[in-house]
RNA sequence: GGCCCCGUAGCUCAGCUGGAUAGAGCAGAUGACUUCUAAUCAUCAGGUCCGAGGUUCGAAUCCUCGCGGGGUCGCCA
């Protein structure tokens, strides 16, 4: 159950009836009518701005609507009270019972708790990562591969048919260079000195597996033949492998994604997809042949006229045309784009979502622009930028640079630090935040390190559960126990708390897909971590409050009970996130 | 110069799409381990929400103009 939406209708019920009565004027739209938990503990557990809202519109004083509503809402058995303060909020206290009640549908409800059905099962596509695939990835890759992979939990968990997609930069002209490299390797691989690599090559040791691969294979003769020939057997070998090494990187953080889609393959075998949607532009009016004026800021005298082929991208907001063809004719890299969502759109998706680095938001509008256009402003596209990862090794940042080969791969975070910390920490902040990542805190077993904060309250969950077994010999802590349990015994301030932060679950997931923010879960997280505990520590000064209840197994198993609805809260969340719940941390 | 992010406690950051007296963690001070793993907890202290206007019952949040930091800027990908 979502508390929030139940209370939202009891007031919206409320209201309605005060209409029929002619209490309030028949006409008044109640849509914008919020239930919220109020900040401060003082003002009841949930709180309605009603009054306020509709005010204006009914042409009444806040606080003699409010007194109206307080009346007809107070009928209700499951609530104790409700008050009019301030300006005219209603605050709602609610029966205990009322609490007691949601540890019973947590219980009920499993892994499904928090479930929410914001999509109706229509197709999401995520993009996210889309590395090149001419090397390993590095730590800057990290952040957006583990913000698209949580996100893409979340909107499958809010009721999204999620795709998960990769695109694969294939086609431009650094696989040239990366097949030059690796022919390179090749012919090292077959014996020659290559002494060193020429600047504009890919230095890296990570080619020497393709060079070997490529002598293997094909033994001497590709030596034979001339680049034109050799080219495009070397090239698919190089993809094929990078991306390979590349899966392997995501796999190691626990990303999976459902397609790999090649930008090659936009134009290969039959199939003209850029094309096809630049046909549909060029319908609508919105490709021309062009010259685009000079970029400010930028003094180089390179700079001359060019007609080129250009999307008149300015049409939604962005600040210049864009081209789409170059000057020998050949597509762009945008062009390319323009031609892979179209092939999405096609696909019948229809909510997108692109997850970009900080160094692409010059490109966010004429993306933005491009899928308008093509989906007749029908598609629903968000991008999401992750702002950079600063590393840091004892309070120092750490400088990279790839010619001196200290080059931060994503590998060697993982390695390091392991996959859990690496995650929850990239998810520990808002994406459009940069983020400072310091390897000595992130590997910190300690409650300044959230990770073990939030995973150590699962596995001391998990703990109470044994020791409850030792105790009561013969305990039954099934589910069918728990749910037989006398909720009514949960009686105590703190346990409260705890039950109303665990009903708060279903709100924040929705809050959270629909603003494409997996951040907010982390640090929910953490906030039930932390209640949790607390009410564990009292029971160290107040014997009365263990959740082990010496002698008493009925108040013990209604503890248990809201233990158990904890910790499927927490797992829940941490696989949200992609992060273990562990049952111990030993 | 254009565009996009960021600016909240000494530090690192939340702030639930406009709610009531702005919250956490770290750092600082004080206290709690014959325990249910103290890998934790409690209390105190800490604020010009960058600045100035505007919108309204109500602004850290929305709009405008500034200031500071970062990113990016015609055929690369």
């Amino acid at each position: 159950m979502n508390v929030f939406a139940h209370v939202e209708g009891l007031i919206k019920t409320a209201l309605e009836s005060l209409q029929a009565d002619g209490e309030l004027p028949a006409e008044i739209d109640l849509a914008s009518i919020e239930a919220e938990a109020p900040r401060d503990k003082g003002h009841g557990d949930l709180a309605t701005n009603a009054a306020l809202v509709l005010a204006k519109k009914a042409k009444m004083k806040p606080r003699d609507i409010a007194e109206k509503l307080k009346d007809r809402i107070e009928a209700n058995a499951e609530i104790e009270k409700a008050d009019v303060a301030g300006p005219g909020f209603l605050n709602l206290t609610f029966r205990p019972e009322f609490w007691q009640a949601i540890v019973l549908s947590i219980i009920d409800a499993a892994d499904a708790y928090g479930r929410a059905d914001l999509g109706g099962g229509a197709k999401m596509n995520v993009e996210y990562v889309s590395a090149n695939p001419t090397g390993p990835m590095h730590v800057g890759h990290c952040r957006g591969a583990v913000f698209g992979d949580a996100l893409a939990r979340l909107l499958e968990f809010a009721g999204y048919d999620v795709t998960r997609e990769y695109y694969i930069n294939d086609a431009g002209g650094q696989i040239d260079v990366l097949a030059r490299s690796a022919f390179l390797r090749y012919r090292q691989a077959l014996g020659e000195n290559i002494c060193e690599i020429p600047e504009g090559l890919y230095p890296g040791d990570y080619l020497k597996p393709v060079g070997a691969a490529l002598a293997k294979q094909y033994g001497e003769a590709l030596t034979e033949m001339d680049e034109a020939q050799w080219m495009p057997v070397v090239r698919v070998k190089a993809i094929e492998m990078m991306m390979a090494m590349i899966r392997e990187d995501l796999a190691a953080l626990n990303i999976n994604h459902n397609v790999f889609f090649s930008e090659a393959s936009l134009q290969a075998d039959g199939r003209e997809r850029i094309g096809e949607a630049i046909e549909s532009l060029k319908e609508k009016g919105l490709i021309y042949q062009g010259v685009l004026p000079k970029p400010k800021g930028h003094d180089d005298g390179e700079w001359e006229e060019r007609e080129q082929t250009l999307f008149r991208s300015t049409e939604f907001g962005d600040d210049v045309d864009r081209a789409i063809a170059k000057s020998d004719g050949s597509y762009t890299y945008f062009a390319g784009d323009i031609g892979y969502h179209y092939d999405k759109l096609q696909r019948g998706f229809t909510h997108l979502i692109n997850v970009f680095g900080a160094d692409h938001i010059g490109y966010i509008k004429r993306m933005k622009s491009a899928v308008t256009a093509l989906s007749d402003g029908k598609a629903d596209f968000d991008i999401k930028v992750c702002q950079l990862v600063k590393l840091f090794r004892a309070g120092q940042p750490v400088r990279m640079s790839k010619r001196a080969g200290t080059f931060v791969t994503l590998r060697d975070v993982v390695d390091e630090v392991g996959r859990d910390p690496v995650r929850f920490m990239m998810l520990y902040r808002k994406n459009d935040a940069s983020l400072d990542f310091d390897f000595a805190k992130v590997t910190e077993q300690s409650k300044d390190n959230p990770v073990f904060y939030v995973q150590y309250a699962h596995a001391r969950s998990c703990s109470v559960f044994r020791n409850a077994l030792e105790a009561f010999d013969g305990l039954d802590t099934s589910a069918d126990a728990l749910r037989a349990a006398d909720l009514s015994k949960l009686t105590d301030e703190g346990e409260l708390e705890l039950i109303k932060l665990l009903a708060a679950f279903p709100r924040l997931v929705e809050g959270a897909a629909r603003a494409h923010e997996p951040h907010r879960l982390a640090f929910y997280l953490y906030e039930v971590a932390s209640a949790l505990h607390a009410q564990w520590a009292r029971g160290n000064d107040s014997p009365q409050l263990r959740f082990i209840a010496q002698g008493d197994v009925g108040l013990t198993v209604a503890r248990l009970a809201m233990i158990a609805a904890t910790r499927q809260v927490i797992s829940s969340g941490l696989d949200l996130l992609g992060v273990e719940a562990p049952d111990t941390m030993r």
